[in-house]
DNA sequence: ATTTTCGGAAATGTTGGACATTTTTGTACG
DNA sequence: CGTACAAAAATGTCCAACATTTCCGAAAAT
């Protein structure tokens, strides 16, 4: 009751061990710990993570309903697979759920959904700085992080759960290839700050045409290769 | 060899205890045999459907991600409810989801895409006749299963297998809607068969102004209170 | 009589071990 | 060289038990 090799929550209380071993292994399948169609033996991630045997099927169940794991019939589990076709297919979703999102949002959203996006966009702004000085993988979580709450902030006033759920759910399965791109320095910074600027003034503005636009630009750098 | 996914088979071989238990359950909710917001105790659903322990949660992990059942964290399972609110959430899902992967098809899809839609649609005109003469529980999954055919063949030539994926989840959660009205006798077959008439003399032209409108207006009927 | 508090009952989350079935692997044979 | 078969590994399933949390109803207080 007190294997825990492994810390680091952000959130709130991990009150399960399905959640605290959940989250475990997202990471390690967002940094290519776990590597794409790796299999994943409960045996051995039993010993690595700990868990029973129960705790892990269900953890990798819950995996599953995320799109970072794949089960298949009597053959077990695998770390979802990680090709090319995978990211265009991830950031077509990407694009149509998270551009519809933030139609909806520049709509209906108050002033308080406003701020909150100028929030996350400074707090972006903040952990570019960061990460560029040091791409080490505490802070590269933390720009993660800060990228993961602007794009769910510009859906949040959607006033669609199911939608604000899809964002989380593809950016999720987006984030090992942002991460990917981060750790060879592939990532146009520069670039970055320009967008960042076009969308804080084109969200304040309401000016959807523009803000859609920069949030597509902004969708499509995550493509580069 | 294929996977797994989220779906609703009918009478096929479903391998696994886990996908028995998933179907017979995904069906008691889709008719309302078990009703919205209903607290899902293990051993009461063991009693009922069988199952061990560790199978039960595993199935209801499982319909989690489908969205027929909602996990909440130390308070267990219940069925995820159906409010009106959610049908317009799920409708808004449906009509962003199906239009963008029929636009897809539509520029994509060869001849035999065209000829599945088109067998499907037939299959849809006879099962419309067959239940509105037997509007039992039988032809009413018969009814259902052409109807999602259609839905799934119109997409099936996007290209983008997760929104497939996500078409098969939200026609899902659409379902106890629809089967409500069917039973209540509020569908308009007339109507219907106008519609499938107009989509197809639309695909057929590869017009995809007027299919993706026949598409929204299909959709939107199922909104009817 | 209404509200608060407190305990027990019920339900959930977790663990270990056991067993049947299936898949994978290794090896001998044709 | 390929096939077939047996051994080994892995998966899916189940049971019994315990820890923790939540739920519910009765007693106490105002």
């Amino acid at each position: 009751m007190m294997d825990t090799m492994f810390l680091g929550r952000r959130t709130t209380e991990d009150d399960t061990v399905v959640e605290m071993l959940a989250s475990a292994i997202r990471r390690d399948i967002s940094f290519s710990v776990l590597r794409p169609d790796q299999k994943l033996k409960i045996a051995g991630l039993r010993q690595t993570y700990g868990g029973s045997n129960h705790s892990m099927r269900e953890t990798l169940r819950m995996l599953t309903s995320e799109g970072m794991v794949e089960a298949t019939n009597q053959r077990g589990f695998r770390v979802t697979s990680a090709t090319e076709e995978d990211l265009r297919d991830i950031i077509l979703m990407r694009r149509e759920i998270e551009t519809l999102g933030l139609k909806r949002s520049l709509a209906q959203g108050d002033m308080a959904w406003e701020s909150r996006v100028i929030a996350a966009l400074h707090l972006v702004s903040h952990a570019d700085g960061a990460v560029q000085q040091d791409p080490g993988d505490l802070t590269a979580l933390e720009w993660d992080e800060a990228c993961r709450e602007l794009v769910m902030s510009l859906v949040a006033a959607s006033g669609s759960p199911r939608l604000v759920g899809l964002t989380a759910q593809f950016y999720g399965q987006a984030r090992r290839f942002r991460l990917a791109l981060l750790r060879e320095g592939r990532i146009d910074f520069k670039a970055r700050k320009t967008r960042q600027h076009r969308l804080r003034d084109a969200i304040v503005a309401r000016d959807e045409r523009r803000a859609l636009q920069a949030l597509e630009e902004e969708i499509n750098a995550d493509l580069q290769r």
